[in-house]
DNA sequence: GGGATCGTCTGTGGAGCACCAACTATTTAT
DNA sequence: ATAAATAGTTGGTGCTCCACAGACGATCCC
């Protein structure tokens, strides 16, 4: 509710009354069972868990360069070759070199990629009902599109430092 | 926005138009995106992302044998072992023997392990801020309180095998 | 007493992934 | 034109996470 309390006193501290309500961890515990169940169901498909978050981020943002794609998924720009690799063999998605900078592979979900990425989605349904068993719906929906848009979205607004002050927090 | 297109003509299938939100890649990504920048800063702290995923559900709903404790992680319980041992090394939880089955562990928060935690997710702003910079004040919160139902909860009130029919999804 | 259960310890093996080094193809700067 | 920087690829190394199995003591239940 109130970030600003004790500002104003330079009260030491007292951070118990309000807990800061941080995402991580219920986020890692999520994505943990969601996984988990994830990885059964994929399997018969020829997926795993990471290759259905690369096809989800190139369909929300496709055309990148594989660098960028490696920037996106915060993982090793070498293990990006080896995770798309994977996709290419299965023609999920297609490997172009740049008009403008042929050093460049554009990486952009096949038609084939987009269909898979649908079943894929599909078969979570249930996965998806054991995890998230306790929102409804529309909940769902809003968890969603929550998601959605600080995943593509990413925009870092405004660096302000507030917290990276000397105060005790 | 509309989910309920094609159901009632039969048609086949045509998975394309309406692609089944499903949540799994999303949260896979940004845990990860969380974890990365968490071990950094959880680091000075001597903890590490598993571990505050650990307290996080112990605050939550605390008390519980470590058997149970292994089911809500959906870990191994012998991995439960190694955690808590960390934790109780720096007495962040109690191990406790339950009166009614003295075989059993009852596993608690200690006070310091409340402390620790509050401060663990106050210095966890900026990263979070970095991850869902997207996302303005109140939305953070909606996701953390449907993210935090999510966790808990998890009654599967209805096993509606909506999507369990022979249907093409 | 006998069998099942909880927690603990140890070890093993596989998977994910970061990192390093070397190489090619290409662009850009001097 | 030559040098330096960049994009991608390949191969290898090593660390961490984690599931799984085996064995053990303590305890409960019948």
């Amino acid at each position: 509710m109130f970030r600003w309390v004790g500002r104003l006193g330079h009260m030491s501290a007292q951070p118990l009354d309000t807990s800061e309500h941080r995402s991580g961890a219920l986020l890692d515990h999520l994505a943990r069972r969601m996984r988990l169940r994830s990885e059964s169901v994929l399997a018969p498909l020829g997926l795993r868990p990471r290759h259905l978050v690369a096809l989800t981020v190139l369909r929300a943002g496709g055309g990148t360069g594989q660098q960028a794609l490696a920037a996106i998924l915060e993982m090793d720009s070498t293990n990006i070759v080896g995770l798309l690799n994977d996709l290419e063999a299965e023609q999920l998605i297609e490997r172009r070199r740049s008009p403008e900078d042929r050093r460049r592979h554009v990486v952009e979900l096949t038609e084939n990629g987009a269909k898979r990425l649908s079943e894929a989605e599909c078969a979570l349904a249930s996965a998806e009902d054991e995890v998230l068993g306790a929102l409804n719906p529309a909940e769902r929906e809003t968890l969603y599109e929550l998601l959605s848009r600080a995943s593509t979205g990413t925009p870092i607004t405004c660096t302000e430092a507030i917290c990276a002050t000397d105060d005790t927090c």
